[in-house]
DNA sequence: CGTAAATCATCTGCTGTCAAACAGTCTGTG
DNA sequence: CACAGACTGTTTGACAGCAGATGATTTACG
């Protein structure tokens, strides 16, 4: 006895059955090692993942508020506080109040903002093919319809 | 124009585009989607989610060590404590040491706790049925196979 | 035997996220 | 105009998750 392999040794690992069984679970434990993996990346990047996101909505967009940021984003208002607290003050955003409406923000990009996110756009493929190198590309399209159903009846739902 | 329906007049959202291009951000965002409904189903249910796991495991695999359960479920050991607290005051769960390694606990599953199980497991396929209706049977398959191949990569590489 | 290293459960501190309350601003109705 | 209600951004408090340190116990090695 006491080989002391370990959890080796103890037959079949119970995980790959709760995964089959339970794809709730197997879902978020997959998304946690994804996320993981995102903070690193954009750790090493220097730029958070939530700061990215709100950088390439606006250049692709334009001005948003918060408000908009945080629902097209799905990132909650008290979260966006801060993630455009960092970007205003690394220079690669501008806060300026709406005229229309002084309750809400214009949030612009700037000329630094923009150098920073093509910076960052340009090493989004390799760390997605980083982080899904085993699926096939067949399987990453599977995935990618079957999110999009998901996400579609979520928001239908809470609306 | 001026239908006021707030954010449906501002276009297209830009959320689907986001969603369609990173695969990580929409996994996220559906995980998260979806990790909310069944902290919901477990409040209802009167059970969280992880102790539910956890007698489901003990069900399975008999008495285990906290560090075992923490291992094959894929909970933090520093949670998994407060989650034996809980099954335990419950009297779900019994913790005794293990007399062949007082290090440890064999964390036992007790009647009451065989019984809660029972209760809970009967509504967890209306749960599944509710959350991934609107995935088909062919869709629920790949999806579980994909999210099973990213799962092992991730064991993999943090070993 | 005795001491050092390893292991298990626990605790502490930190980070990130969410819910709820709050202040400032706008809209609508009399 | 005045005032009630809704909306935007912010702050606060609570909580899960994780890394690292600690205490108790076991194992390995001289």
């Amino acid at each position: 006895m006491a080989t002391t392999t370990r959890t080796t040794d103890r037959g079949t690992a119970y995980f790959p059955q709760l995964a089959a069984e339970r794809l709730d679970i197997a879902l978020c434990r997959a998304s946690a090692a994804v996320a993981r993996a995102a903070d690193v990346h954009a750790a090493g990047e220097g730029l958070g993942v939530g700061q990215h996101l709100v950088l390439q909505m606006l250049d692709a967009v334009g001005p948003c508020s918060q408000q908009t940021l945080s629902e097209e984003l799905r990132i909650d208002r008290s979260v966006m506080v801060g993630i455009c607290d960092d970007l205003e003050q690394a220079g690669h955003v501008r806060r300026e109040r709406n005229p229309r409406d002084r309750r809400s923000y214009a949030v612009t990009i700037t000329d630094s903002g923009l150098r920073r996110l093509a910076e960052a756009q340009a090493s989004i493929p390799a760390f997605l093919e980083d982080t899904f190198h085993t699926l096939t590309p067949d399987e990453r399209g599977q995935l990618s319809a079957i999110l999009v159903k998901l996400l579609q009846a979520d928001t239908s739902s809470s609306h």
